[in-house]
DNA sequence: CTATTAATAT
DNA sequence: TATATTAATA
């Protein structure tokens, strides 16, 4: 039951169609790493939350479902979870870092965020939700709901992406689209603000433990190209 | 304390 | 280039 399938790589033969109208795209599922139930409610409720498990977690069981299936019935799946989709991306290179404190918790040097075209698409629609008039970045950080994102991270892409507003409404149209990231999405997918997103890794430091709360870690990244690919 | 901006660092 | 960090300022 709940399997999650990237149905982009199946344009193969056994595709129905006909099952996939009015189904959300694989971009807009939440994924199951993320709680249903944001933590600011389920505390305010005194919700029991389910030990939240990490996105590698989570495609290791699926990993597992599959091939347990794709082995009772000889179905054709391809690659799934494979190789460069998504997993944790950790740069390890250590080097002389023995000066972390591995004491305080908030001074613990995260990798740098990674703002995958999903990640963006949550900050876009919920500075948008905001209006862009009064979109602040701790208001920001609070809606998108992503585990280990701070304030500035948000504050950091909020300038940049000002910056592109700023820039496209000076100029109307001309020349190519500059940005892949900010640039407006081929596939509009009116949407109202839903669901959460996770992801993001990849750093100079170290992948320490991070406590979005009182669980595990973050990660998750599309490694696709940054520098000349548009994807979404 | 938070936000904004520019400059600078990684 | 993208993201982080810092400093000045509101």
């Amino acid at each position: 039951m709940g399997e999650e399938v990237r149905m982009s790589d199946y344009d193969g033969d056994n595709r129905v169609f006909e099952w996939e109208v009015g189904l959300p795209s694989a971009g807009d599922l939440t994924p199951l790493s993320q709680p249903l139930i944001p933590p600011e409610l389920a505390s305010a409720f005194s919700i029991s939350t389910e030990p939240r498990r990490s996105a590698t977690d989570v495609n290791r069981a699926s990993q597992n479902t599959l091939s347990a299936i794709s082995s009772s019935n000889n179905f054709n799946f391809k690659s799934l979870n494979d190789e460069r989709s998504q997993e944790e991306f950790v740069e390890q290179g250590d080097e002389a870092d023995l000066a972390r404190d591995g004491s305080d918790p908030r001074k613990e040097k995260r990798p740098r965020l990674v703002w995958t075209p999903q990640l963006h698409k949550r900050f876009v629609e919920v500075v948008k939700h905001l209006g862009v008039g009064n979109a602040v970045p701790k208001t920001i950080m609070q809606l998108m709901n992503v585990e280990g994102l701070t304030r500035e991270n948000v504050a950091s892409h909020l300038q940049k992406y000002r910056l592109y507003l700023k820039r496209k409404q000076g100029l109307s149209d001309d020349g190519p689209s500059s940005d892949q990231l900010f640039a407006p999405a081929p596939t509009p997918t009116p949407q109202m603000m839903h669901m959460p997103v996770i992801g993001m890794a990849h750093g100079n430091g170290h992948m320490g433990p991070y406590h979005g709360f009182e669980s595990h870690r973050y990660n998750m990244v599309q490694h696709r190209d940054w520098s000349g690919n548009k994807r979404q």
